[in-house]
DNA sequence: TATGAATGAGGGTTCATTCAT
DNA sequence: TATGAATGAACCCTCATTCAT
């Protein structure tokens, strides 16, 4: 197993544990003993036990990023693009409840330094979608409020669902994305008149 | 100052302690200093640290409680009452970041028996919510989807303001309750027909 | 309740923890909240709490001593004496566990002073034994063996019984008694031609 | 040295620190400056300051267990036997004050299970010279009294002496023993005819 | 006579990390 | 590339004791 992958194996069960019972109360003898390692030994494939947090945060970013990026850059129009930013970000951060766990739950353990790039990812990821509701807005296919408090409330409205939904339950995922969308777009309230 | 009062004095500054380092991370010698005690004077007052935690908790979820318990009990017609639920919630959750972070980021370090009895306040204080759209579902004035994600996608999108919302920037909080009522409610699309 | 009565009162109160947990393990509180008392009021009656470790000492101490006196001091003929104080030191040191538990388990927590004190009461209630034995011996009733070694033989034979006599078991402490008589004064084998 | 012979030599210092002080009031910081070690390298060695006391325990009744089982495996005549038992009883636990001392001192500052597992290596110890007892009595070479509370009486006619013996003194180990079996056997009184 | 409040010293234990091999 | 051994700093908590009232 290359260097590499031995990281990713690391990343991966760690990821596990902090989700478990977050980056301050996982040692690192759990993630060495859950690896199947000595303790010293990741010390050989990380500088310490934040770098580890660090790199389990960079790919989820990184994978958000893309695949938001693959959206932003698509030829799709504004509708679709919109509707497929609700799909993706209920797929990453509101049905998988480790993701979200793991990128709300433990910023806080960052060093600064690393704490700033993921940051800034996030933000460039927010900016993507924010970008799209300006266009939309331009075009006058939604309403005039502020697109960024628009697209944070549509954040927290899907990435909540880490905390209460359960694929296996009656409403599937698909559905979710449905109410999501829905709810974002038109609302609750049927008596549009009043 | 009676017993009581300083159990709420260290209760308000040990929280202060727990949104910025987070529970774990907070020592009982932090908690000892910021208030100027002597660290085994905290255990005078206190079982252990937890239990500082958990007080804190309770005292959160029993005044969000008994609030939302007015919202449900006035005599409000529905359409206030979901109004009102949103301005609770917002201005409880979403405006002031250190309430939120206490309850959420913090829940799985208390023991388990106070874990079941906040988890149990939190189950009362959705249901109030979730009664207050079935009965508008059942008189027809929203639209016929689950009414429990409905809450969550609501709590949801008002409280992750918590992370990104500045009550100092240029909305204000009446505008951000607002918004999250607009949206809720109406959506943010304009061409409905199409 | 007067001084003298309420320290005797804490004292047959720790006593039983003391012998319950050991003095080391036995804390003010508990002691405190076992008398019903509160723990600042045990500084009023002791100076700490070792003093009443102490006064528990003393207390059995004298009380054995002023009995082996009376032994001595009566007009019994010497092997009277001696079944005597086989028969005192079994109702005292064998049969009560808690006494011998006092005195041999916490006799190191002591101060250097008290500890003395404690050590030349036993002396002296060991000497009295030894001189009975001496006289015994002086008159050829007993085998010339050395009679501290005799004595102490006794005392380990019978006092050990605090940690596996049972006196609700098949053996009366009557029976106990005889049994420890028997093999002190004549010893357990048959043919003593051999 | 390897971790066995670490581990040993832990035990070794600690058995001396545990007579000295007792385990309650022994620190393990006590016992790692004993030992020369980091108060943190203990517990490489060691889960808790109570597993060192059981490993010391341990090691004191496999070794008593043995040597006993030796005795009672062998094809001396049971009075040759019983004469063993006194020898070896005496050289264990009435001359050596430490073995005494940890034993009988300590036991109950181990955890539930730990003192069972001593307990039962107690009384199989104890059970090996009940038998032998059990025999010479069937056999009519001693006294039909109960043989279990003989062999206590032997037990601790014996073991108390290290709380008074010095082997430094008049009598030797050896005279020691012979007059522990004269008292067991033959008893202190001259005239048994009357 | 009694107590509520507080404290200082220390106790057992944990843990990220290092380093020689 | 991997590990056994070790460490230093800290952590939560306890406890005998004090003291103003």
């Amino acid at each position: 197993m290359s260097k590499a992958e031995k990281r990713k194996r690391v990343c991966d069960i760690a990821a596990k544990l902090f989700v478990e019972r977050g980056f301050e109360k996982t040692t690192t003898r759990d993630i060495a003993s859950a690896t199947g390692m000595n303790t010293s030994a990741i010390y050989y494939y990380f500088d310490d036990k934040e770098s580890i947090l660090y790199e389990i945060l960079v790919r989820i970013m990184d994978k958000s990023l893309r695949r938001m990026r693959e959206i932003a850059e698509s030829d799709m129009d504004f509708k679709d693009k919109l509707n497929a930013v609700i799909k993706l970000h209920t797929e990453i951060y509101g049905i998988d409840p480790d993701t979200m766990e793991l990128i709300v739950y433990n910023l806080k353990s960052l060093d600064r330094e690393h704490w700033k790039e993921i940051r800034d990812k996030q933000r460039e990821y927010t900016k993507i979608v924010v970008n799209i509701l300006d266009e939309m807005q331009k075009r006058g296919k939604i309403v005039p409020l502020n697109t960024t408090t628009c697209t944070f409330a549509l954040f927290g409205m899907i990435q909540w669902a880490h905390r209460w939904y359960n694929p296996k339950g009656k409403i599937t995922p698909d559905q979710l994305c449905d109410i999501f969308t829905h709810i974002f777009t038109k609302g609750t309230y049927l008596e549009q008149d009043e």
